[in-house]
DNA sequence: CTATTTTTGACAGAAATTGTCAACACTGCA
DNA sequence: TGCAGTGTTGACAATTTCTGTCAAAAATAG
């Protein structure tokens, strides 16, 4: 398994194109050391940056938010023995909520049909 | 499944120990405000509130604090569409940290070992 | 009505985040 | 050596977010 970091990702994909910081830092509007942060994990990402990077290096967009948000949850819960089990509480917990919407929205949409 | 969050748990739990805000609040120390409106999910829990209160209650200290971390992740990630893939990329990362977390235990164990 | 409990909003201070900048270090090359 | 391009670092104020604290209002119980 990589143990590459969504930095790492991105500061290969950036040397890959052979594109200065720079430049990318101008193409996506940020100032240059605030990249170079960004890239060694000094700064925090933002889901912007990443859509931006991602469409600049024509890599796949969902895999780098995967990435970028697996990134966020580890920062809040990483160092917890408890992590795995609150992982999967959340998991529970998100796909309760989807199938709780998804009821709603054929609901409404009986609703609606019954107009 | 339960669609109860921890705020809802924790303030079941107060009134099946009859404890009125007040108490509780200078039990754990902190103002009644803030308590009513942990309990309301208006902000944030910590973990030491967490944990005082779940001995306060008696209550599975691992149990709240899973929910609690979990409730975290949700905050971050939750509306996100690709939040059970991150979940997944996280947990394998925690594993992936743990078990790299074991060859340096045994590395230095079979160091000490051969003093 | 009265006492108790809970909620709400406001507030200042602390802490974290952000964007900006300049100085510094490193590299390859003339 | 000096120079140009590249990346890193630390400092800074501006901003946002988080905290604890308080008092008044609202809700509830007796």
């Amino acid at each position: 398994m990589s143990t590459e970091s969504i930095g790492d990702i991105l500061r290969r994909l950036r040397v890959e194109n052979e594109l200065p910081l720079r430049k990318v830092a101008a193409m996506v509007d940020i100032d240059v050391a605030v990249l170079s942060k960004m890239e060694r994990g000094e700064r925090r990402l933002t889901k912007e940056i990443v859509q931006k990077l991602a469409k600049l290096y024509k890599h796949d967009t969902e895999e780098l938010l995967v990435l970028f948000l697996s990134d966020k949850v580890l920062y809040e819960i990483g160092d917890e023995d408890l992590a795995i089990k609150a992982l999967h509480v959340a998991e529970e917990q998100i796909k309760h909520r989807i199938s709780h919407d998804l009821s709603d929205l054929q609901i409404s949409m009986i609703k609606t049909k019954s107009k």
